[in-house]
DNA sequence: ACCATGACTCCAT
DNA sequence: CATGGAGCCATGG
């Protein structure tokens, strides 16, 4: 029988969502039901919360490049606070009202993206 | 294996 | 758009 893909080991699933979240060109941001979606599960927006709370690893994952749903930035970003995250993406390009990005103009077009 | 937690999202009011 | 409640996914004790 065929064997799909749909099998996809989940501790993998942290991985994905870095491989995701380092794609994001520089000046746009993903939130984080997109890149549960990518990731295969559209649904698992919080694991993708958690899989960059427990990978700090600022330099190597952009995670200030996440919003929710809303652009909001996260309440409890996991280095500096929200201030560090607002000034690392206004300093790519994103403007920021406080604590809210304009999706419309800033939201990352992964319609073509595919993860490998 | 079960319960609790969490950087989310959707729906109803 | 604000607030409250329920759903979903993965992790850790």
């Amino acid at each position: 029988m065929n064997y799909e893909v749909s099998t996809l080991p989940k501790k993998n699933f942290y991985e994905k969502v870095y491989a995701v979240v380092m794609q994001i060109p520089e000046g746009k941001v993903a939130t984080y039901g997109q890149i549960a979606m990518l990731c295969g599960s559209p649904k698992a927006a919080r694991a993708v919360g958690y899989a960059l709370h427990v990978n700090p690893s600022p330099g190597i994952i952009p995670c200030h490049r996440i919003v929710n749903r809303e652009g909001g930035l996260a309440k409890s970003f996991a280095f500096g606070g929200i201030d560090r995250q607002k000034e690392l993406l206004e300093k790519e390009g994103v403007k920021v009202d406080i604590d809210t990005v304009d999706l419309k103009v800033f939201l990352w077009d992964s319609s073509n993206f595919i993860l490998e």
